[in-house]
DNA sequence: ATGAAAGCGCTAACAC
DNA sequence: GTGTTAGCGCTTTCAT
């Protein structure tokens, strides 16, 4: 008989639909009055032992659940966060919205997600939609933001999260990602290995984001002295299809690069791909380097050797920084930059040169895969 | 001066936190009760076009946006749906929830998602948020659900929706794949291509679809007359590890099967993986067919022949089904079971076996790709 | 057609 | 320490 509904004694003015249990049952149930209830259940010390177990008791016994719509209203905080990502699709941000609910709902806020497929319109509608549902934050990891679509958050002094750019004003936090030094271990590492002809297939460059990876890329080549040609920079859009794309370019080259470092893992895999249906074999013929090291990259064929962002890293700054932005006294609410740390993990996609002389030396070893030479 | 809150001369009483604009300042401004206001846009068509425009006018003045919370307080509908899926990082789930999103915004609503991670513990209180939410109705699309957990649900009558296999009671909608006919032509692709000995490497058995997955699998191999010996059953979980770990166990059988039929695109994936560190080739040696049909499905190396289980379809089922369960008018509100297909989309992950008449042709006609005999 | 007023379920003053 | 009450922003009778 202790079953949700049954004795739930709804008091004749509520039970609109479904059989919704008030607060005021519970009090009526537990013979206090309702403020003595939400004290209960608000955990307030002051009230005394015997009413407050008896309180939950007939919480437990009428199956109340607080209505978090009625609290938002009147605590003007909804204890919600928005999330909005570009491409849901994109195995990346699974693993980012994943860690960031985790994290979220460990603090006790509720995430809204939101994906805009790179359509402003969408991302507008996605605000409004936000701000309506009164969020009390909005991470904005999009990696690209349509400047203006921002405008209204920000004059509202609303809380906001930015990945790499973003207006800088109080409320708004940005989290920056170490490209330069990611991608850099990157190039090293295939300069390391004797390469001195590499492209790179961008993301969207119209894009904060990709563009800084780009610039970082380029950057790490002068390093080094290298000389990137025009034509080994390709722009592609961060899906396995734009890294199809781009290699397709790449592939029309007189000469070709030996190795390719990708804006992002699902760019590095449509290469994968794209070079699959060719007679160049990964890596004995030339070299692929991704970047974000998404949980799919080490079951690649072969692994990838990617730059590792940590959405780890990622999601709990941006759940900190945005409750900082809420809860005035966070201890670091003054904080306005999230360094986000990258490193690179070497796997298998990466080796040396076809003909130099260390990959002559590994083909004679005998520990070169039965990739299928041609 | 049009900027959403430099002429926003609030009402004294709002303005708590965020420079949120009620109803009342857009009543004030525009010289009307907030009764008007509340009509004019909810485009009541009683209103008097003369005052709607004026209304309308403050409205973008001031920069108002209602706050659905009250507005679900007082409507008893929160215009939220809530959707739950096992495992938000398996890339079936994203591409289910994009498609589930686009489609509930479209009507109006708005979607909580919620991973359970197959945690239980995660479920119930993934539940209990839900409902505080005050969702409309929850679709359960974790191919596998905790019954008990569902109780309360049900109890409250609470629109709901299943994949599989459900309680069959009213406002319980249930999502049929068809695992029998889809499973079927992938045997009897394998079985057409002359291959006999056909393992299988499940889901989680405790699940149901994984269940009926295996089942179905069983019944179209008996369909033929083939025999499943008993360690051709292995059990995964639906991950690239577990799809690793299963082809693993399968290599140690001193009589290898010559094609693998695995529960999911994931496992598959897995096993792939599992396969490229040894000698066997994929499709030469050994043929391997996924299920689901995931968008990375058709960049794998090799592509991969699987099932398609669409998640267009499965998304439209659960937010028709939803919204059937919700909106007492709705046409469909009499439906159950909702019908979803299934169908073969053959790649190049599944070929002859491996010394048939048909397989040496095949070679002798070089159609075969590099893919380094052993 | 429009406005005044009663709540939706809850929290937070304010009394007692 | 507990109860009473005034709203939070909105929709929806009920008068007018």
């Amino acid at each position: 008989m202790t079953s949700l509904v049954s004795e739930a004694r709804s008091s004749a003015s509520n039970r609109r639909r479904t059989g919704s249990v008030s607060i005021r049952d519970v009090a009526q149930r537990a013979g206090v009055s309702i403020a003595t209830v939400s004290r209960a259940v608000n955990r307030i010390p002051t009230v005394n032992a015997e009413l407050a177990r008896r309180v939950w008791e007939a919480i437990d016994e009428v199956g109340y659940l607080p209505n978090t719509q009625a609290r938002a209203l009147v605590s003007g905080r909804s204890k919600m966060l928005g999330l909005i990502v570009s491409e849901i699709t994109n195995p990346f941000f699974p693993e980012l919205v994943q860690e960031f609910e985790n994290l979220a709902v460990a603090q006790g806020y509720e995430v809204l997600i939101g994906s805009t497929n790179y359509d402003p319109a969408r991302t507008e509608s996605l605000m409004r939609r936000l701000l309506q549902r009164n969020v009390d934050g909005v991470a904005v990891m999009t990696f690209g933001v349509e400047e203006d679509l921002v405008q209204q958050l920000v004059e509202r002094e609303f809380p906001l999260v930015f990945v790499d750019a973003g207006p800088v004003l109080p409320n708004i936090h940005i989290l920056k990602v170490d490209y330069a030094e990611g991608i850099r271990q990157g190039v090293q590492h295939l300069a390391a290995l004797g390469h001195r002809s590499i492209a790179f297939i961008s993301g969207p460059l119209s894009q904060r984001s990709p563009a800084a990876r780009r610039d970082a890329f380029l950057k790490s080549m002068a390093e080094l002295g290298l000389i990137v040609p025009r034509e080994h920079i390709v722009e592609g859009d961060h899906t396995m299809e734009g890294g199809m794309g781009a290699i397709e370019k790449l592939l029309l080259l007189h000469q070709l690069p030996t190795a390719i470092m990708c804006s992002n893992d699902m760019t590095a895999i449509g290469v994968l791909h794209g070079l699959y249906r060719t007679t160049h074999r990964v890596p004995d013929d030339i070299s692929v380097v991704g970047f974000d090291d998404i949980h799919l990259a080490q079951f690649m064929l072969p692994p990838l050797t990617t730059v590792q962002m940590s959405c780890k890293d990622l999601a709990r700054a941006a759940v900190e920084a945005l409750r900082a932005g809420i809860e005035r006294d966070h201890p670091k609410a003054a904080q306005k930059e999230w360094k986000i740390p990258t490193r690179l993990v070497v796997r298998q996609s990466s080796s040396f040169p076809r003909g130099s002389l260390p990959a002559l030396m590994k083909g004679t070893a005998g520990k070169s895969k039965p990739t299928g030479a041609d």
